[in-house]
DNA sequence: ATACATGCAAAACATTTGCATAAGA
DNA sequence: TCTTATGCAAATGTTTTGCATGTAT
């Protein structure tokens, strides 16, 4: 497991590579994904580099974010209600555990889910090259209340 | 498998069980989502229900929708590309396959889905209440061209 | 007759875009 | 210096809402 600080080089020295500029902006924007495991939308991001960053803008936000798309940094997940979330720190298709009373996110070891596309791909003829995988439920600590 | 007429009486007689009236721009709604498989977008309805009956609005396309997912009998499918998808023939949670050229959405056999949800409940604590599964990837008839 | 549904327009939301200005390289 | 990024405001696209009118029961 990378720490975030290896993540923010790795990314940087991507974007430097594909000439795209580093401004303090986007270093904000990349330290706010990578210093948390909560999958976080954009306006939660938003709002945490105004505390530091006071003048930056959303639409900085949607534009950074769509850029770490592009180069494949950031992985968008949608959860069917309105806001998308994002994952910076495994910025590729894996499933989600999502708890429907206290909103947070993990990311469980899904052992059988190559099989289970092989499965599909088996049965269906198509050549699948990704998925969306959402769990939903009560985590341990909200079943507790 | 029940025919679509099968499904628009049972849709029709929950409506009437709970004094929900029952209007011709309900029944063409309900038919446009019953008589396809192609999992339609609210758009797509709209613009069907049209031809029969010109008058109806888009806002009376919405608002049968989320009656229709309140008394549990449409299933709302996000592939994160703006635009909600409807399955109004099986209104529980089930695996779709999405065709990134055509846009199709099939609704595969997952043997294997019971077991994963399992794995995951026991790994992680979670009760695992729902879920929403999505593979991506290039149908056989557009692999083809 | 009386509530509920419809249809229109306006509002609400998340997201994108255009453009003048600021600032990395 | 010269191009790209920022920030603002306006535009977009989807979905929701308020309200007067129409209609199912």
């Amino acid at each position: 497991m990378k720490t975030p600080q290896q993540r923010l080089d790795e990314i940087l020295s991507k974007l430097r590579q594909r000439e795209f500029r580093i401004t303090p902006q986007r270093i904000a924007i990349l330290q706010a994904f990578l210093n948390t495991d909560q999958h976080p939308s954009i306006e939660q991001v938003y709002k945490q580099v105004k505390t530091h960053f006071p003048t930056t803008s959303l639409a900085t936000v949607y534009k950074t974010v769509n850029l770490l798309k592009e180069i494949g940094e950031i992985l968008e997940i949608s959860i069917a209600d309105g806001r998308n979330r994002y994952d910076g720190n495994r910025p590729y298709p894996h499933p989600h555990l999502v708890c429907t009373r206290c909103d947070s996110i993990i990311d469980p070891e899904v052992g059988l889910l190559d099989q289970l596309t092989a499965e599909v791909a088996e049965a269906t003829g198509y050549r699948i090259t990704s998925h969306q995988v959402q769990l939903f439920g009560v985590c341990p600590s909200c079943q507790k209340k």
